[in-house]
DNA sequence: ATTCAATAGTTTAATATTAAACTTTAAGAT
DNA sequence: ATCTTAAAGTTTAATATTAAACTATTGAAT
């Protein structure tokens, strides 16, 4: 348990803010890194294969990105008609289906990767964050709070 | 080569991830609380009015939240339609514009405050992130080296 | 077995955003 | 003075997203 201090509802709403404004900057500053047709919601979901798992259902892609079904169905369809995954039914459950990364998929995801890395190895030397991985852990934390308090407060 | 003192791009990269689900995950949550009509962007506007300045340019509201002109003039439209600013000719230089807030915009940044307070409160009394000073100034840090890439890249 | 509710996915309408083209105004070079 | 370039704002087309309605499937209750 550690000494915390109360801190003030507006602390938290500049917080917000900053997220917010560095999402915004950062997300275009990536897409314009990646390949052509590529964007940051399509090059994610070929990196989830890369790194979670070889397959999933759209629902469980919905869920990991914190998007919706509809727009999880808009970023399949358009990396299904690029080759870059393939979508079949699931034989367990009829109104399941199974979404699976191409071996063209693999090559764009490494494609996008080179892409990004000169300007994330430009980032990681410059270093402006002074601690990342606190960073990110505090980061993590807020991003699960959030998340139970959106299930808590639709479904409870 | 170690992380501890040089931080890996795929740290970066993790960090952007956690910034963006944040980002939509807190923003769809502060718009459910804001009321009818009024959105983020908007409120965003309304608020800064009351924060920095008495008037503004459309440009200099651009720049400051990080978004094109175009989506400003958008953004301002919708607030003069519903009398909370009033856009004026510049009297010092006809390019320009001159923006200020009206009597019904505050009262409508107040109810948007009040709207949005207990959420805020609550996530403040939960306490999710360890520091959120020092996250706040990490994050500002990372915000302003994102800005200046963006020039720099930019315009040369 | 039938009915009812929940779940998975899709579709649709509305909206916010970007990038790029465009208009108007200002400022500088000659 | 005239021309050129930059800047401020608007408009347009394209796109991604949400919320809500919809279809189809599953599972549970009776």
């Amino acid at each position: 348990m550690t000494d915390q201090t109360v801190h003030s509802p507006a602390e938290y709403f500049r917080l917000f803010n900053e997220i917010n404004i560095i999402a915004q900057l950062s997300s275009r500053l990536f897409e314009q890194q990646l390949p052509a047709g590529m964007n940051q919601s399509q090059f994610s979901v070929l990196n989830w294969f890369f790194r979670v798992d070889s397959e999933a259902s759209p629902g469980r892609l919905a869920a990991a990105f914190q998007v919706t079904r509809g727009a999880m169905t808009n970023t399949l369809k358009k990396l299904e008609a690029k080759g870059f995954i393939e979508i079949s039914p699931d034989a367990d459950s009829g109104r399941q289906k199974r979404v699976t990364m191409t071996a063209a998929g693999r090559a764009m995801r490494d494609e996008c990767i080179a892409g990004v890395s000169p300007l994330l190895a430009e980032f990681a030397a410059a270093a402006p964050a002074a601690d990342p991985p606190q960073l990110i852990a505090s980061l993590a934390e807020i991003r699960e709070y959030l998340d139970d308090y959106r299930s808590q407060a639709h479904s409870g």
